[in-house]
DNA sequence: TCGGTTTTATACGGCACCAAATTAACCAAG
DNA sequence: CTTGGTTAATTTGGTGCCGTATAAAACCGA
């Protein structure tokens, strides 16, 4: 019940700035990184790919948490860069099963060191109990507003 | 130099998720408490000029952290949305003085009370020291990647 | 007066939501 | 086996919101 006299006070602004800079953060990391073709916003998709290849796309939209109509686009946006393709799914003529290519399979290993780099960078000065507590409040803070089923 | 090895250990996963998921509750939450023509968006530069008014547009962007042409079309549908009013700078032809309309004014405390209501049930389970922990980390994350003076 | 800078705006692509409709395929009950 | 309800994915159309690149106008110092 706090009144939030400045702007730095208010945790919904620093949760949409914070996120922000990550992204612009992120996306410079990857081009000085010689990763042209993958973008932030890919990173849900291709996080659950590099763990479990063949998803359909209401499996990857329901992990990377957004809508399916939107996942549509993304994976448009995905193939065409290259990473991944679409398969039918042998046991259902309906679904789609998004599959990475060797280039998409490949570019883990140079994504992942600039995430890294990138994180590092972005919180720099945070000792890595600070960073574990807040993945900790970030996925409550997810979970608080998870949709029933 | 972690490897994530699911989506959930990635902290630039959590924190687009959870900025995302703070969006649409805030949006339902304006909504519900009968504040139809504000949006999220709208809070860096709502919570700038109740500090202070009349703000040119580079001052606001900076303020929030937004590109100037950014703001440039956020303010267009501020203006459009009755909250705020350009008025030509008059030390300044090429400035613009952005000033909240009495309306943009008197909704400060039905907004603060959405504001404090949706964020007091996305944040359910955290105790007062954990949201000045998170306040405090955010706030590293933003100025280790917003030094651009 | 000239040239560089600052302020704001425009244009365009990316990325997210929503609502509604479509298409095709699945599946269970009659 | 056919009917009817459900599910998977996409499409269409709209809106919002963010970045980059570029332009137009005004400012200002030399």
């Amino acid at each position: 019940m706090d009144i939030f006299t400045k702007p730095e006070e208010c945790p919904y602004y620093l949760l949409s700035r914070a996120s922000l800079t990550a992204t612009a953060a992120l996306r410079r990391g990857f081009s000085s990184a010689g990763v042209e073709n993958v973008r932030p916003a890919y990173m849900g998709v291709l996080l659950a790919l590099w763990l479990e290849d063949g998803l359909k796309v209401l499996d990857l939209s329901r992990r990377a948490g957004l809508e399916p109509s939107t996942m549509t686009g993304l994976l448009d946006r995905m193939e065409r860069d290259g990473l991944l393709t679409r398969t039918p799914d042998p046991d259902d003529r309906r679904a789609q099963r998004i599959c990475l290519t060797p280039d998409g399979l490949s570019a883990r290993d140079p994504i992942m060191k600039a995430v890294d780099e990138t994180l590092a960078r972005i919180m720099a000065g945070l000792s890595d109990e600070e960073v574990e507590t807040m993945k900790r409040l970030l996925r409550i803070i997810i979970s608080n507003t998870g949709e029933r089923t």
